[in-house]
DNA sequence: CAAAATCGCGCAAGAACTTGCAACAATTCT
DNA sequence: AGAATTGTTGCAAGTTCTTGCGCGATTTTG
């Protein structure tokens, strides 16, 4: 490995001189042995030094949790659209089980020298598990934005759904159909975003009359079986209508309901949450709170592109309002379902 | 920008020789001098040369087309969870509109020193679409591996859905269903995929003693919403069958049948291809014909890893067997549909 | 067609970085 | 307590890389 410019120099035939005016795109080279230069360099497996490597690429990392959710492709698309469009190149990271996890990611990520990193979703929107990787951004003053979850004492600007006006618009559609019994689907026990609607949904309960009790209440993970699972427990509780934390968590809901001899919405309605892809085109076409992505994806690139720029952004959490879009899954309660008590 | 070296040094209160040290891992630094120098050398703002990031991360690039079609987000799940576990970092390359192209992308991911690449989709999926970047991988030998259509003459491993099996078990279906009049909906007319399944099902309905006219091929885009036009056009034409390329363009197809007026599947069958997520959840449940891509991906973790290692693969196209999954989108032809005429 | 200008390149001096060695400090052993 | 051991650091010599200068080749100009 000894004599690395010489061997180059050599192998090309010309001066190590040459060389090192190469590798420093310094002028007084031609063209050809340049070229000449660059392609034994890569031959030999030389690492070009970062200057030599065009002008830097403008990396950002965006951590998707899962590709699963079709919420979250949907996100990329939008998260990752913008920051081509103002130069950057998305680097996506997905947490794939049994791999890499979110912290290596963001060592690796440092290492590559990115310009800034969008976390759609991770560990931080579960408060139980380990946060101390998001220290690493701030010290090295990391651009970052997040989605939908803040990290308290970090400081991180934050583009998040209001959870709050979600679970009001739910439950107040449902409300309004006469369900009274109404269950609530929720991702696991330590996840914000299901946290925030949780106690949204109780308080808008109460104001209404109405209350939600602990057997009203599932929390299970992010898939459609295990949404299946939970709301079977649901429908034992003897809920007519159920709102759901996710799509997927939806469609499960409504399998287990069809398992249970119901019918949807005849029975027993089901609202999602994000209205992510194919949602008008399932069976019965799905009640749910649309996140609005789109300006939710400007907003994060606007933040993000300003931290890059050096511009100190306000560290707040930004709210967008959701929007209750109204398919065929939800209905009005029936007579029959009003008769049906807990199991 | 002179005396860098010795600036770190100086700033630290210690020797050019000790900052060299730390800066080559060499031993002979204790901890807390080692963290000094690291901490200096990233405030005034010095690039670590490469050995001190960590050992090489290892990453591969992973191109996939679009996120919308959940084909492409399942085939990056496995794929990228197939690396994982091998130890590899997934960058996920989308084409987003406008953005950065496949070039640019190749060109930034030799820059990374990536190990290798996997193309789920892309320009060379394409025949009229520009191929020149794809000999800067063969140029450096770098290890890659294509799905679903080769690239001729540069000898790329590649892992394909044997298109032609999948026409024929869709055609037979249709067919046995008593369908004579069958549409394709395909991509766009030089994509290889599509050729090859226009190329199969004429065959297989010439050796049934069926006709496909220019009039009962339609080719459009890849999205739902240019699939309904280009059913529509089927339609107009009389067919009673539609294979689609897609399950977005059977999502789309289905919504065409429905805008003219006539029921899926009383009036007209379709098939969608892929089997992407949810399909059984949609309206009504879709026929189509399965891409194994769990098997697919394991298959091209396979050969990628082979080559990193520095193993001579066979460049064969590699092909699997599709299987048709029959859900509720074909049913047998009607005594209506067969006495439906072209407009 | 020759003189002049320009360009590409190697030489060699010097700058930047690495490393063997010895000095020094802290700790452990006797 | 003193000696030995171990570990950390700076010095200075050795490598490797950068750059000013000039030579020769090629192109341009009168």
């Amino acid at each position: 490995m000894s004599q690395r410019l010489a061997e180059v120099a050599k192998k090309v035939g010309v001066s190590e001189a040459t060389v090192s005016r190469v590798l420093n795109e310094k002028p007084g080279v031609s063209e050809a042995t340049r070229q000449a230069v660059l392609t034994a360099l890569d031959v030999l497996g030389y690492e070009r030094p970062t200057k030599l490597r065009g002008e830097r690429a403008r990396l950002v990392g965006l951590f998707l949790p899962e590709l699963n959710n079709p919420i979250f492709p949907a996100f990329g698309e939008v998260v990752g659209g913008g920051l081509a469009q103002n130069g950057y190149t998305p680097v996506l990271c997905t947490q794939s089980a049994g791999g890499i996890t979110e912290a290596d990611y963001v060592e690796l990520l440092l290492q590559q020298q990115v310009s800034g990193v969008v976390f759609v979703g991770g560990q931080y929107t579960q408060q139980d598990a380990p946060h101390d990787h998001y220290a690493r951004l701030t010290e090295v003053g990391l651009p970052t934005v997040l989605v939908n979850a803040p990290i308290d004492g970090l400081g991180f600007a934050t583009v998040s759904t209001d959870d709050a006006v979600a679970a009001e618009q739910a439950i107040a559609h449902l409300h309004q159909l006469g369900h009274t019994r109404i269950g609530l689907l929720l991702g696991p026990r330590d996840h914000v975003p299901s946290l925030r609607k949780l106690t949204a949904a109780r308080a808008v309960a109460r104001s209404r009359g109405l209350t939600i009790d602990e057997d009203q209440i599932s929390h299970s993970l992010y898939s459609l079986e295990a949404g299946q699972a939970g709301a079977t427990r649901l429908l034992d509780a003897g809920v007519t209508g159920i709102l759901c934390a996710s799509d997927p968590l939806a469609l499960g809901a409504i399998r287990a309901v069809r398992r249970a001899g119901l019918e949807v919405p005849t029975d027993v309605s089901v609202i999602g949450f994000d209205d992510s892809a194919l949602m008008n085109a399932v069976d019965p076409p799905l009640t749910t709170v649309r996140q609005p992505i789109e300006p939710m994806g400007r907003m994060v690139i606007e933040l993000l592109v300003a931290q890059i720029s050096g511009a100190v952004v306000a560290n707040d959490e930004f709210f967008f309002e959701p929007e209750l879009v109204v398919r065929g899954s939800t209905g009005p309660v029936s007579a029959a379902a009003r008769e049906r008590k807990p199991t």
